[in-house]
RNA sequence: GCCCCCAUCGUCUAGCGGCCCAGGACGUGGCCCUCUCAAGGCCAAAACGGGGGUUCGAGUCCCCCUGGGGGCACCA
């Protein structure tokens, strides 16, 4: 079943009238690992044969947003290719020489019924209460008759002539045969009146020609796949092996993700769209390693980079139950790549984060500090939050927050003018030479060193909770550092006046 | 209304007839570590939707119910 031996061929094939998002990532992911998985080939194919719904820069996205979280293409539109091109509004003629070839052969037939008269078809069928399809007034026209018109110039679209008895039995690799009664197929339209082809022959006939051996598509397609395995069977093909995913359910498994969904999701601070991920800090290996659990399973061991999921992947442990999204999950995962990283690379990412946060970042310093945030970062914009203390020039710490817990202001001060004459005597603080003596000193004067550590960590970054205390002065700098606990000592001798 | 699909902890999942008084992960609670916050370690609570079958034996196979999801365009 989970047949990894023969290189797969396989395409995502996204239509660019709408953002990259989580369904769609998925998709292309588990296209990219059977790829790669079995030495094959991974195809991008643009749909975009509506041409009123295409919407203006929806390609650019996709394809960045692919290339950003590292799903590299073998062929495709920009790419090339043996079996191009690639976007199908390129590709007219191919499909429609199949469907004269399907009319030829009886399988297919002009249909001349106006979209008025079909929309009353579907008025008068829902009035009944009856299953929505085309009546099928056009498919027993003579086919000579029928060829004189179309030849005469009327307005006419083609459709599949579905068999109206028996039975059709389609299989599907995570269901299992599906059976259908042919009754309930439809006459789909092939080919508009406008002359482009539909989805229902236009992917079949370019899954064929571009060779592809596994279809992976979205479960809306299962109400159609028994219509699309027959259009194959009519040109005489052999079928891929179809593989059917479930969609993504919103937080909760209450129904599916929604446009309202998608919003609530963004007062959250998440997004179901890669490139606003991108935008909030997220990583391509964090987001990767949360959507390839969606749909996909181990006993164990969650956590994998790409390199890993292409070892591991496989058919076999597909899922087909609809999985809803957890954010909380993602920022796990985030999390986890974020300390996986080198720290030139984290310090690199983080870079465009400090910047739009407006503080003036340095290479040296971002490397320097890259240690000390890892952990402690969810997403990369966490960094300038809890990083921004490392670009400030001056501190301006609350004057309360300044006196040590269990502590009086007075003893506070003390504490802090005694820190201060230890620390400059110090030619260097860095890690090593201060903790000892701080340590010591909250000793001498009866405190715990968390109440010395904590009055110091007010005086020097301004905030109740930043990195540990003595990298973060080491990182300051000792005259900066002495500079901000003297600044204390003066704020906490006011306070007692 | 008609058609199709799905069903294990709150969530993502492992399980492919006995290895399961159901394993892992997120989240939650507790403890440890600890200069704060994190990170890390340990522990805990938490599930086979219901009913019929089949079988020596069912989370695993079959049927029904219920629940959830998808589709029924000259969109994809």
């Amino acid at each position: 079943m989970a047949d990894t031996s023969q290189p797969a061929r396989v395409r995502f094939a996204p239509s660019p009238t709408g953002r990259l998002h989580l369904g769609s990532a998925r998709t292309a992911l588990y296209n990219y690992l059977l790829a790669r998985r079995t030495g094959g080939q991974f195809i991008l194919r643009i749909e975009d044969t509506d041409f009123k719904r295409t919407v203006e820069g929806a390609e650019d996205e996709l394809l960045a947003g692919l290339r950003w979280l590292g799903l590299q293409w073998d062929e495709g539109p920009d790419v090339g290719g043996p079996c191009g091109p690639y976007r199908q509004s390129e590709r007219k003629e191919i499909y429609l020489k199949y469907a004269r070839q399907l009319v030829e052969r009886g399988r297919a037939y002009p249909c001349f019924c106006t979209p008025e008269r079909l929309a009353r078809v579907r008025q008068e069928q829902l009035k009944r209460k009856e299953s929505l399809h085309y009546d099928g007034t056009c498919r027993n026209i003579p086919p000579e008759a029928a060829a004189r018109r179309v030849a005469d110039g009327e307005q006419h679209v083609i459709r599949f002539k579905a068999p109206q008895e028996g039975t059709t039995t389609v299989h599907d690799l995570l269901r299992g045969d599906i059976t259908v009664d042919n009754r309930n197929l439809d006459d789909a339209i092939l080919v508009k009146s406008t002359g482009w082809a539909l989805y229902h022959l236009a992917a079949i006939v370019d899954d064929h020609e571009m060779g592809i051996t596994h279809v992976f598509r979205s479960s809306e397609w299962l109400g159609t796949f028994p219509l699309h395995a027959l259009i194959v069977r009519a040109l005489g093909w052999a079928e891929p092996t179809w593989v059917h995913l479930s969609v993504f359910l919103k937080p909760g498994g209450k129904g599916k993700m929604s446009k309202r969904d998608a919003e609530r999701a963004r007062d959250d601070g998440y997004s179901i769209f890669i490139k606003d991920l991108e935008a909030l800090g997220y990583i391509p290996e964090g987001i990767l390693n949360w959507i390839v659990l969606m749909g996909w399973g181990t006993a164990e061991n969650d956590e994998m980079s790409l390199d890993e999921m292409i070892a591991r992947f496989d058919l076999a442990h597909l899922n087909p139950a609809p999985a809803a999204v957890d954010f909380k999950k993602l920022d796990h995962f985030n999390g986890l790549h974020i300390r996986r990283l080198s720290v030139d690379d984290l310090a690199a990412r983080m870079k465009p984060f400090f910047i739009e946060a407006g503080y003036p970042v340095d290479d040296d310093k971002l490397r320097q500090i890259a240690p000390l945030l890892q952990p402690r970062l969810k997403t990369l914009r966490d960094a300038p939050i809890v990083g921004g203390v490392f670009f400030e020039e001056t501190v301006s710490p609350n004057p309360e927050e300044l006196i040590g817990k269990k502590m009086t202001a007075p003893d506070s001060a003390e504490a802090a003018r005694r820190a201060v004459s230890i620390l400059s005597g110090l030619t260097e603080i860095t890690h090593e030479t201060a903790e000892p003596p701080m340590r010591a000193l909250a000793g001498e004067l009866g405190l715990k060193a968390g109440q010395l550590f904590g009055i110091l960590r007010v005086a020097v970054t301004g905030r109740k909770v930043s990195p540990p205390l003595f990298e973060t002065m080491e990182i300051i700098g000792r005259d900066e550092v002495l500079r901000r606990v003297e600044q204390a000592v003066a704020l906490l001798e006011s306070l007692d006046s």
